[in-house]
DNA sequence: GCGCAAACTTGCGTGCACGCAATATTTGTT
DNA sequence: AACAAATATTGCGTGCACGCAAGTTTGCGC
């Protein structure tokens, strides 16, 4: 079921994105961002510019999938994963730490904190956890139809967000004025206390769905 | 404060962009989103293109202005404006909904209905709320500094995007088996339940200010 | 194997977004 | 009132996204 479409298609099709991707990714970083244009990536790629757009939307995106590729639905699997009695807020800042912790391509990650672009990119990319996610909560809540899940999954995107936001931001300026202004910690630290925010509703989530029968 | 820009030079660059999204909105109501060309609105708004782009970056954006417009701020405004002693939790969605409610150019949502690319332009700038908030709950946290406004503020947002989602996806297919899906209710309705997912995060971060000695 | 239908690729054309540098307008100052 | 600094507008050039209508490949039933 977790692939439907058949065999040599669907590969050959997985094959070219994963080389677009790459090249996109190999080609900024050798020649800079800016300088890369969609047509010599295509061509690095073995492909014709049309149809590179056919798998990417944008130079940005291709570029940032080469970091972030499937991690979205990885999330989502490393959340049904879990055993079903553990706290669903536990069970999804596991999940979510476990699948942005891991050391990826440092000197790409380096690439997109240099260019604005690029981490807008990079940010709206996660939001592509929201889909799968709301599909594994909502199994978690009991396959309620409701659109709760759909809205915590969200929030759920929303708080990564932030957390990568605070993230990339370079530490920049002196501090604002009061030294309110943490210097961003580390990234797990920096999801694990924006996703702290929303455990009470994602409690609360759980407490009634467990009042309600299983289907 | 509000205005910090001095007289004449904000004032006629608000009334650029205001001509600008309302000729967007006129004439892809007069001849349909697709026949509508970026030259056609920056002549009919008496801009060059290239002024037009400066106040906008898409076409839809432009159209899709003319029903948000300053909706976004208006909501923190709103929040700001209810009395300190009232729940976040119930300020936030009686904000939310005053400015979600009033009943806008309904010819002009239909519009938006019509195009998916118009529709994604119109949830895109729900997001548009999440700065503002952002600053008005942290102030009624107190404050504090934290990230925890800026994640609740997301949230918020993206609760918001699910309602709208939910409200614009028209009714369409037979509903799925079990008979599960509920057939979009009203927006208002749509919102309530959104917001009321969160609502034990933002009573639980209104607690934890509560404790906290205010500034 | 054969051939048809569905799915993918490609080239072309159009409209668009945006950097850049020159020009025009506004504003605060003397 | 005149000037200088700040800020907006405009034209131009480049690269890009994407609809469309061929052409090509893959999958499947016979």
């Amino acid at each position: 079921m977790t692939t439907r479409r058949t065999g040599l298609r669907e590969q050959k099709k997985q094959a070219t994105r994963v080389a677009l991707r790459e090249a996109a990714l190999r080609l900024a970083l050798q020649h800079g961002p800016d300088n890369v244009r969609v047509d010599d990536i295509a061509e690095a790629a073995g492909v014709s510019p049309r149809t590179y757009n056919n798998y990417f939307s944008s130079r940005e995106q291709a570029i940032v999938a080469a970091v972030t590729a499937e991690r979205e639905s990885r999330v989502a699997a490393a959340l049904a994963a879990r055993p079903a009695r553990t706290r669903l807020a536990d069970a999804l800042t596991e999940a979510i730490l476990e699948q942005y912790t891991e050391p990826r391509d440092h000197e790409a990650l380096l690439l997109i904190t240099t260019s604005p672009t690029l981490r807008e990119a990079f940010l709206d990319a996660a939001a592509a956890v929201e889909h799968p996610l709301a599909a594994a909560i909502d199994q978690r809540l009991g396959d309620t139809g409701t659109p709760v899940a759909r809205v915590l999954a969200a929030s759920v995107a929303a708080a990564v967000r932030v957390a990568l936001q605070q993230w990339l931001q370079p530490p920049a300026a002196p501090l604002t004025a009061g030294g309110l202004v943490v210097p961003s910690g580390s990234l797990p630290d920096l999801l694990r206390s924006a996703l702290a925010a929303l455990a009470p509703a994602l409690d609360a989530a759980e407490e009634q769905a467990q009042q309600r029968p299983r289907r």
